[in-house]
DNA sequence: ATGCACCTTCCAGCGACTGGAAGGTCAAGC
DNA sequence: GCTTGACCTTCCAGTCGCTGGAAGGTGCAT
């Protein structure tokens, strides 16, 4: 099938699938015509990455997973270790957001938001208070 | 001074200050011998743009913000409307976060990790089951 | 005079795409 | 057969917010 199924089945815009090429993420092949042309396992393969992206995976993140994906004698710990990482660090930015959420709103409940010009939002991010 | 010297200050490296100057968030004086010399008002803007980047504004809410800062006429409500926004988006990537992390512990904790193939991580990135 | 820390400009690269230009291909309708 | 339009191709440039490095100038102490 030609990149614009592939597209629309893999949920991936063609220019990414053409980008995930370029870095080596996968190869289909090529009809007379130079068309790409998608196996369903490369489909199967753009779904996994589109997957794996959305779970917050970097690309060389899913160049391991895709690999390991492939490898039939691989160990599933190195998988759960790539996961387990994963998740600190999710967790990590939960925390931060969560702290900046609180700041953040304390500035916007600080300020009364009238057309004065006074605003204690201007006057924290200044000073630091 | 000297952009070390405000760097030092600010909290914000020498390289990402000239990249402020560059995109024009600062103007600081030049010296005799072409250096930059930062004044007092300049370190406190540098502060206020450290801070406000640190509170997750992108670099063009800072510009924003910067421009109501310097504005004695400006409305207090227009100020926090960027914050608003900024608080809405960030609640917004706390959820997002919250589901991705319930997702990949859920991965973790289906996977035995041990040296045989067979890993339910990789299965459910595949099959999205 | 030498050394070293600091400063300058400019150019390139990161990650992960995304947009656009310029052109080839294919199928349908006239 | 010719046109239209949708699709495909490659290549280059831009996004955001820096960051690194090269090549060279300046300031100050020894």
């Amino acid at each position: 099938m030609n990149i614009g199924q592939a597209s629309e089945r893999s949920g991936l815009p063609s220019k990414t699938i053409r980008y995930y090429e370029d870095i080596g993420l996968i190869r289909p092949e090529r009809g007379g015509n130079g068309y790409r042309d998608y196996a369903e396992t490369d489909v199967h393969k753009l779904r996994f990455l589109q997957r794996s992206r959305g779970l917050g995976f970097s690309v060389e993140e899913c160049r391991q997973l895709l690999a390991l994906y492939e490898d039939k004698g691989r160990a599933s710990a190195d998988v759960r270790d790539i996961a387990q990482t994963k998740l600190t660090e999710v967790d990590r930015k939960i925390r931060e957001l969560t702290e900046l959420r609180r700041t953040l709103e304390h500035l916007v409940h600080a300020c009364h938001g009238n057309d004065r010009p006074d605003c204690p939002i201007l006057e924290e991010l200044s000073d630091g208070s």
